[in-house]
This record gives structure tokens, sequence and C-alpha cells, in this order.
DNA sequence: GTTTAATTTAAACGAGTGTTTTAAATTAAT
DNA sequence: ATTAATTTAAAACACTCGTTTAAATTAAAC
């Protein structure tokens, strides 16, 4: 039973590195399985379609990630004081980099995934994602709220959504941005450090105050 | 000669708002021009190729834009008083709502445009971008820079860039926002109140101090 | 009005796509 | 060792894609 695990994970191995750097749609599955050295045909065999090895790339990220950000939000409800919210997004950041440990490059792979899955495709993968983790986004809607309390309901619907977009733009073209960086400032930023930038503006722009 | 500049013209119609739509990859010349009522091969006879087509759809706004917003930065720069970063930043809210009146929808498939140019097409777009309007894009990084004079040129890059996947995304997805934002809050809120919401959200992200 | 050029049309080309089929090989269970 | 189930393999299928070709049409120039 060892080639049948062995041709799916190098399957999925394969796809998620090629699905991160060059969109879903643009990844064929003949360059998929010649990377993964495994026959064209295995891919449905395994998989049932494309459009499944892709909803298995993300499920494998978010299977892991999903419980250990929901307990890390339910740490700091549990904590006496009020979470601030650069604590709330920055808790985040442990769960985010200990996808490294499963694979290489793991945290850049996942979030360019989300990125790439939040653009691309007419809202199959955003109900994929909705559907089946669903409850640990809304755990995380509320504790960003209790943090923000001048902040509006309305408000922060849109502001949640701005920072949505945020992490996702910024993931999805995080490998264009990080060569610009080092060619035109020697900067050399891996994802750790981008995620890092980008959270103090996110949390900045959630929790400014509303002008009246 | 009617008809020379009317086909072109119905295919750059069409071209623009399934591009904004769908994205250039998943958008087919065969869809454009099926929707534009023009035969297959004109798209080839008047742009040469798809690439080109896109960039002509994207030209049409960026020649109108550009230039529109560079006024508005030059304005600034000529007043007495440095200009806050809300001010640039609202500056071109004018530019931007006036490409309504260039097409329907203009605003927003503009900046969708812009959005997906960045995201897809590995590097032909930004370069095309940067290389026609790159003195536009440099006299506008310089403004919000002097603005935020605590803020070093390699922070400004990538809080421009998260600032830019801000407003591409809430564009890209401000119908199916404003819809659930209506239903869920009773607010109804047309492109101008969304693009004055982002605004205070990302002029807070960029000019947040570097955490030390 | 005839000639010349510009434009539109229909058809085909060649390459690439996801998927399915059929058969062979491998592995597991009886 | 034999049977059954699983997995791999090669090939073909049925499309769609951007692009090209060559003829037909329309407009412009003389």
């Amino acid at each position: 039973m060892a080639s049948r695990s062995d041709t799916k994970t190098r399957i999925l191995d394969a796809a998620e590195k090629l699905f991160a750097e060059r969109g879903f749609s643009e990844t064929s599955l003949r360059l998929i399985t010649s990377k993964a050295e495994v026959n064209l045909a295995s891919v449905n065999y395994h998989f049932g379609s494309k459009k499944e090895l892709i909803r298995a790339v993300l499920a494998r990220y978010l299977d892991v990630f999903m419980p250990a950000a929901s307990n890390q939000i339910n740490r700091l409800n549990a904590a006496p004081a009020q979470a601030t919210l650069e604590e709330i997004l920055s808790s985040l950041v442990d769960p985010l980099l200990d996808l490294n440990a499963l694979r290489t490059e793991g945290t850049t792979i996942f979030l360019q995934l989300l990125g790439r899955g939040y653009i691309e495709s007419q809202g199959h993968l955003r109900w994929f994602i909705t559907t089946h983790y669903g409850q640990h986004l809304d755990a995380f809607v509320k504790a960003v709220s209790a943090s923000a309390p001048h902040i509006p309901p309305a408000e922060m619907f849109w502001r949640l959504h701005f920072t949505l977009g945020t992490i996702v733009f910024t993931m999805a073209s995080a490998d264009a941005l990080n060569d610009i960086a080092a060619a035109e400032f020697g900067e050399h930023n891996d994802i750790e450090a981008v995620i890092r930038k980008v959270i103090p503006y996110m949390a900045a722009g959630v929790s400014v105050p509303v002008s009246s």
C-alpha cells in the first residue's frame, strides 16, 4: 500500500507548488503529473477531477491550520484581559509558520493558494472554505469585533473585507513583490517578514476611528 | 470609416467587461467576439494578438486616469502646506469617479482590470504599466512618501502594495459585498461610498509608525 | 467607374486542455 | 497459488484555445 499514498502525495506535492506559483487554471494536469513523475490518468483516478484536486490541495493545509488558529483565538478569549487587535492577528502567525514544518515552504504556499483561491474561480472555492471552516471564521470575526468595540458592525464588515483583500492580494503576488523589493531596496524578505509587515497595516486600518 | 473604429470599440468594450469579470486568461477571444458581435479574426486584425488587446483595454483607461491623477498630485504639491495622506488619497477619488463618465461602470471595471493585471500574467502587464506610466506613479509615490516621512522607502513600497491589494480586492467584490451589507445592515452604498470608506482604512495603514 | 486598399468573413490549423477508455501490471486477500 | 481488487500505463477522445489563411465584401482614391 506504499505506492497508493505515494502517488497521491506526489501529485499533491507537485500540484500545490505549481498552483501557488502560476495559479490554478494556468497549471495543467500534464505539467503536474510530469513534475510528480506519475501518470496523467492517476490524477483523475485518485481525485476524480482537477477541481477536486484543487480542493484536496487546500484541504491538506486548512485541516491543520484552521483548528490551530481556533485554538489560538480560544486561548486569547480565555485570558482575563481583552486582547488587542494586533495580538489577535499576531496569534495567527505561529499556526501559519508551523505549516513550514508540514512541508517545505508550507506557509508561503498555503497563503498563496488561499489568495489564488479567492481571486480565481468564481466562488466554488469560497463556498468550499466557508462551508467547511465557517465556525472557525466566525470565532475569528467575533474576537476581532470585541477588540475594536468602537467600530460599528456594518463598518467592521467592510473593514474585515478590506483586510481580506490586503492579505490575499499580498500573498498572491508575494514572490513578485519580493523580487522587486530585492532589486530596488536590497531587501531579502521571507514570508514571515512580509506577514510581520502587513499585520500593523491591517490592525491600524481595522481599528482607525470612523470619521464623523 | 465608421465600421473600422466601431469594430475596434465593440471589441474593447466587450473585452474589458469580460476581462474584469473573469480575468484575462479565463476569457477567450471567441467569447469576446461573440459578445461584441464581430468576427473572431478581427481581434488579431485590429490588435495583433490577445496580449496586445489586453494592453489596449488597460491603456484606454490609464491614458485618461494617469494624467488626471498626476494633475491632482501637482495641485497638492503646488499648495503651500504639506498635504496629508488622506488628502492625497482623496484627491484621486474624482479622477477615479470621472471614469464612470467615460463608460458605464468605468471606475469599477478599471480597478478590477488593474487588480487582475497585477495578479495574472507574469510581469508583462506590470512592465507595460511601469514603463508607460512610470513618471505618474513616481510622482504619486513621492507625494505619499512626503506625507509620511517617518516611513522608510522600502517599508513604503510594501505598504503601497498592501493598499493596492485592498482597493483592488474591494472593487472586485464590491457588488457582492454591497448586496450582503444591504441585506445584513440595511446599508445601501454606491461605488463612491465604498471608496470613501476604504480611504481612512488605507491611510491609517500606510502611515502607522513602524514598530521597532 | 475602375482600380486600389482596407476591412470583414468563414474555415481551417496546430497545439493544448481535462477526461475516459482499455489493457496491463501490481498488490492484497482467499 | 489463485482469485479479486487496486493501481499504473498508453492511447485516444472530444473540446477549446489563439492564430492564420484566403476569399468575399466594403470603402476610398483616382
